[in-house]
DNA sequence: ATTCAACGCTTTTTT
DNA sequence: AGCGTTGAAT
């Protein structure tokens, strides 16, 4: 038998073996706790005799769950699949699928997206005639998601705030949540609502769950927010063996709703609670260590502490300084080339950045240079028009009171049909209280509709019977999917077009039909609706493939979790790392956590690059390097400019290093632009660094030392 | 009533 | 660079 124990370190074997009830493992990037709680779980298992089936182990991802159960198969055995490992949405859908009736939906509810979300909320703006252009859409959904995660209905977020804007979104949280259960169709922060009201409000549910679960763990709790803290809480009791594994410094979707209150509120919660702290670092090198610690203990609301290696320093971070945007991918790829030289696999390289637009410019250079490579996230494939048009036909099967869906899936391929008719439509439907699909089925008795109209919405209704029967009848998903493909004419209008485009799309459908014909041969229990579940709940870090052969390419937020020898950041720039949004204290200290996670990554090699100016909205950007490399300790650090092509006329330095002297422009001075002509000062900015020029275009911000451009006249 | 083309505005991070 | 809205053409 395997030892759990041995190759454990004495705080490591102390969370593995520690006797039931609540534990916090404190656990620092890179040291072992993955490890350790698959390691506790196996334990319970083979020690202490408790089922698979009897432990809750919910993980940041999906993957990350798949991984859980694999590792564990190899400790205790095929019994590990028994285990309930998944992330908090899976968790809760699987089972509000069982208990849908108890917080009144049925049990084929839809799972909405953001984009779903906005069309209903959209919908509202309509019928309490709303102006969107005064209050952002997508601002309202924050809110209103905010307030969910928090778990406050709209009589809670009511009671709570006061003001014209606040009293406008909860009439809108109100009658978007009406709207939601006449679609029945639930979002992310539903699905974790729900699953609370339902434990803590029905006892003889809740009684079963708490019974099923005798031990909870969870994974990344300092990404946890309310709502999940809550869940958490009704799980665990009354047995109260409870084991959360978090780190306050890797705490990065506050803006999500995430609280790292959570860990504090945990001891406070559970007062005996067992408390273990994991401060040996495996991974990265001193240097890349000390780095990082340096970065990150600038932060104040933390708890001290400090990770620590034997491991030795191993080589400096290289920092390089580029020019543009293009010279910067150019660095990316002969790094990538360096680290290949050396022998090492495209595997074992990360390239990270803020947002996701970052990706375009390294994906081209790459492209050129033939270095194979993968990009997690960005536009996501299941959120592809042409796949979610398709969709929107196969989720109407399954649930017919999805009127979102049936809105889009009636307006494309087009037919003649547009929001007019389907208003006329939805009129009728409600009149009768039946589907929007039973209504269409009727059409002849919609007044005030076209025969053309009648007739298209007829074979729309036979369709959908068609597809519903098939699915009945225990189709193939893939065999549904092409059904629904034929029979709405969606490949014949594509195939009809004869564009780059439109055989592209056509591609990506062809895509689609393998992914569900892989999903049946792997599902367990395959459905149509388990297949339309996974592809909600799929999300962009469940895709990561480190075994792929690839470089990979995606946001720091993706990294989490994830390792590579070779890290390189990107984009180190004042506005884009740490984001021009993120401007209160908070905030800041955030995208420092979000900075150290990104430097945890790295193994053996770092590489930070920053831009001197970027390409943003159409035109260029002059840019400080992030105040962030100036927190490096000197000594971790090999600065370079960036080899790659000539050096500007003009060098400068980052951070509290020597400064330049920059040309004397005060607000009203002329100015000749090598590239944009003649402008004036509009403005100074940090201490004379930046200035605000207003040329015939456009007003650019611009580094006053570094940029082409001479004072032609006083003002 | 639908559809299409132009315009103006905004873009963090994601289950 | 993309999206949503607006206005015009069918």
């Amino acid at each position: 038998m395997l030892d759990l124990v041995s190759a454990l370190n004495p705080p490591q074997r102390e969370a593995v073996l520690v006797e039931g009830g609540p534990l916090l493992v404190l656990a620092g990037a890179g040291s072992g706790k993955t490890r350790v709680l698959t390691h506790r779980i196996a334990h319970l298992i083979r020690e202490r005799g408790v089922p698979p089936e009897a432990i809750l182990a919910i993980t940041f991802t999906n993957k990350a769950a798949g991984e859980m159960r694999e590792r564990l198969a190899g400790l205790v055995g095929p019994a590990a699949r028994a285990l309930w490992a998944s992330t908090f949405h899976s968790a809760c859908v699987r089972i509000l699928r069982r208990e849908a009736h108890e917080v009144g939906y049925e049990r084929d509810f839809t799972i909405f997206d953001q984009a779903d979300q906005l069309r209903v909320l959209r919908a509202c703006y309509e019928e309490l005639s709303v102006d969107p252009k005064r209050f952002a859409p997508r601002a309202v959904l924050g809110r209103i998601s905010d307030a969910k995660s928090r778990l406050l209905t709209p009589d809670g977020l009511a009671d709570e705030v006061s003001g014209f804007f606040d009293d406008k979104v909860v009439e809108l949280y109100r009658r978007y949540e009406d709207r939601l259960r006449l679609n029945g169709g639930m979002d992310f922060d539903d699905l974790l609502m729900l699953t609370v009201e339902l434990l803590e409000g029905r006892p003889a549910v809740r009684e079963r769950y708490q019974q099923r679960f005798e031990h909870v763990m969870v994974d990344e709790y300092q990404d946890t927010n309310h709502a999940q803290y809550r869940l958490v809480r009704v799980l665990g009791e009354p047995q109260r063996n409870v084991m959360v594994v978090g780190d306050d410094d890797q705490g990065i979707y506050s803006w999500r709703g995430a609280d790292i209150r959570n860990i504090l509120d945990f001891e406070r919660d559970y007062p005996e609670a067992h408390v273990v702290a994991l401060e040996q670092n495996y991974r990265s090198t001193g240097t890349i260590l000390s780095a990082a610690n340096a970065v990150v203990s600038r932060n104040r609301g933390r708890h001290p502490k400090r990770l620590w290696t034997d491991r030795d320093d191993g080589e400096p971070i290289l920092l390089a300084t580029c020019r543009d945007e293009h010279e910067e991918a150019r660095l990316v790829a002969a790094q990538i080339r360096r680290a290949v030289d050396e022998g090492r696999s495209h595997a074992e390289i990360g390239v990270f950045y803020r947002t996701n637009a970052q990706s375009r410019v390294i994906e081209d250079t790459l492209v050129r240079d033939g270095v194979p490579y993968q990009v997690v996230g960005g536009p996501r494939f299941y959120e592809r028009a042409e796949v979610k048009d398709v969709l929107a036909y196969l989720r109407v099967t399954a649930n017919p009171a999805d009127a979102v869906s049936f809105a889009r899936m009636v307006g494309t391929p087009k037919r003649g049909v547009g929001p007019g008719c389907v208003a006329r439509l939805s009129w009728y439907a409600e009149q009768l209280g039946i589907p929007l699909a039973d209504a269409a089925a009727q059409a002849d008795l919609v007044p005030d509709l076209r025969p053309a109209q009648r007739t298209a919405l007829r074979e729309l209704a036979e369709l959908l019977t068609e597809l519903r029967r098939l699915d009945e009848a225990g189709a193939a998903v893939d065999r549904i999917l092409e059904a629904a493909l034929d029979g709405s004419g969606l490949r014949a209008a594509l195939a009809g077009e004869r564009t780059i485009e439109a055989q592209g799309r056509l591609e990506t459908l062809d895509e689609l039909v393998v992914l569900a014909a892989e999903y049946q041969g792997r599902a367990e229990e395959p459905s149509l609706r388990s297949f339309l579940e996974e592809i909600s709940l799929y999300a962009d870090a469940d895709a990561v493939d480190q075994e792929s052969g690839r470089v990979t390419l995606m946001t720091i937020h993706n990294a989490k979790g994830l390792e590579f020898d070779v890290v390189m950041i990107v984009g180190l720039e004042e506005s884009l790392f740490p984001h021009a949004r993120s401007d209160t204290p908070d905030a800041l200290e955030e995208e420092r956590r979000l900075f150290y996670v990104g430097l945890t990554r790295a193994r053996a090699r770092l590489v930070l690059a920053h831009a001197q100016s970027r390409a943003m909205h159409g035109g260029r950007d002059y840019r400080l390097p992030s105040r962030f490399l100036a927190e490096l300790p000197a000594e971790a650090v090999e600065a370079t400019r960036s080899t790659l092509s000539t050096p500007a006329e003009t060098s400068w330095s980052w951070g509290s290093g020597a400064r330049r002297g920059a040309p004397d422009l005060q607000t009203g001075d002329s100015v000749m632009h090598a590239t944009f002509g003649e402008g004036v000062i509009t403005g100074v900015e940090q201490g004379g660094e930046l200035v605000r020029v207003r040329f015939s275009d456009a007003e650019r911000r611009l580094i006053a030392a570094s940029a082409p451009m001479r004072k032609v006249a006083e003002g």
